[in-house]
DNA sequence: AATGAATGAGAGTTCATTCAT
DNA sequence: TATGAATGAACTCTCATTCAT
């Protein structure tokens, strides 16, 4: 799959250090082969994007809208697609990697990928919704995510995934917190 | 300052994005004559890293060892440090911008990154280690660490500081924590 | 029609400037199918000189010849022709247009279309001889299609057409001019 | 001089198919090193024009505001700078031969060219107006240039430069009509 | 007859680096 | 110390052309 092999590609060199050919080889054609289907490297990173975006979609932020689970279920899924997903590597995330260095130069993609963490966030806020109260909900959201964005970092610069593991708990500490404070009440 | 310069530059637009004659530019210099200070892209970026390294170092972690201080007064310093570092802009960390692009590509430069965050999540390590036993100091050290890191890339790409603040809060409920913990044992 | 969209690709963006996908996509086909008509990009441009060529012969030149028409009423079908062909857009002559940016880099085309000027340049001296010597009316010949071209190119240039209508009425002065001589003799 | 040689390569190939590695190697130089001097392609060919735009200005169209010489020794001056100029060479005028393929690509070069031409057009009506009215010498100056233009559009193609000798005679036979005319009255 | 994937050469351009001045 | 000309490799992208379908 031509978005996949990009999409690692992308991971883990970055988008300027990543040129046409290299990606072009990793997907068994000549790098004028590309443009047949996309027609720019920017194109192209924005539609590795947009898939990785609805993976993410399908696979786990859906789940934050089911009103079947209880946020412990989801916050479990949550976890575990975690833990498969940046632990199967040590690249870290694609959207973090592009965002820190696309900042500059492409005010396209960095919109794009706003969407994505905007996503993102909002689930993680929906996970906490139930225990605290909306706003609180959106404050906890954002700082999950950025806590394992931090905790993939630190996992790509050290080559080791412990600051992954530690994120997670982080962020089961504050579900019992919340839920300890609720039961209280 | 040349040095300081080149670290805005290189923090704006990272490594592969940023050419040595935008460096010359900022520096009021024409490319070429970079290469009297120094003689290559690569060796100009670890003159940055280390004046930077070294700073932190200067104004900053040696407090961790100052036994004259209590953790609480050393926190504070590091939570108004953070603020006016990061807080003066939204371009983000220079170590952790350049440790995510830099990975792939040069070695010599992701080591060297790493003496830098040794020795911060020593420092922070050192600040909560009066309250808790060396290990859990250190993984809280972390924890600290790669919270603020995730923060300051969440600022780069909203263009927002909220992220910053709330976790320098996160790190004060740390604090909290584990003073609350001591005292009633 | 294939070749007449193609000419006018041609004529409005020149060869080199051409790509065979503009081609392709002025006539509804993509442009691997354009291989199916003609052999390469040279072939078309070829048959393309080739059809307009067939349409001055066919709708003008032969009319030199006839020899039941006086030179005016000749000359009334060139100007005609020349208005309806040159004024219906501000693009320019395509054996013009083409002559110039080719003669570098295909002697065949080039000569191709030097067959198409020697049989227009025939046909305007063809038109003055009845008033004056087999050469003299050659160089005249020359001289009037040389007038054309210049005015077309000037139109091109500044996209107004009025500079087809005074190479026109030059070359009706030239008639009279000869006609005058013709009859004071 | 880098100009001069670009200039040639420009007029014998036109734009398009001239390639930077083709300018470099006839200025001595790498393709990579033009862009020491010019910043594009496009650029350079605009310095290339202005360059000869300048020339001509101070080779040729200065002479038609001289009070102190006669229509006939303007033209006699005309006459022959066009002969030196583009009898030289049968590769045609680099105006001309780039007008006609730019006007699809670069507005910019195409507004530049005008600029030439009408300084040219402007030439050669101050030299029709002594001997008749300013709005007819327009005219006559854009009918010269646009008789001009055509010669050398022949010459290219066919390379022979009768069409130019022709094309002066034709003017000067303008200029004794007009002596005639006025001594007449 | 027509497609569209694939090619491979070459285009314009950028850039880290060198070096004579 | 600083310049700026020059390099050569690499880059993104284009394009005429081929060919299996």
């Amino acid at each position: 799959q031509l978005l996949h092999r990009s999409m690692e590609v992308f991971r883990e060199y970055g988008y300027h250090n990543t040129s046409m050919a290299q990606i072009a080889e990793a997907c068994g054609l000549l790098k004028g082969s590309l443009y047949h289907y996309y027609q720019s490297k920017e194109a192209l990173l924005l539609a590795v994007i947009e898939r990785v975006h609805q993976q993410y979609r399908d696979k786990l932020f859906y789940l934050a809208n089911d009103a079947t689970l209880t946020a412990r279920q989801k916050l479990e899924h949550f976890s575990n697609f975690s833990t498969d997903f940046f632990g199967a590597s040590t690249e870290g995330c694609l959207m973090g990697n592009i965002a820190l260095e696309i900042s500059s130069s492409s005010k396209k993609i960095l919109e794009r990928i706003r969407l994505f963490f905007n996503d993102w966030i909002e689930a993680m806020s929906l996970i906490f919704q139930p225990l605290c109260g909306k706003k609180e909900a959106l404050e906890i959201g954002k700082a999950c995510v950025a806590e394992v964005e931090g905790a993939v970092m630190m996992m790509r610069l050290y080559g080791e995934n412990s600051y992954l593991l530690a994120a997670q708990q982080s962020i089961w500490d504050r579900l019992e917190g919340l839920e300890k404070n609720k039961k209280s009440n």
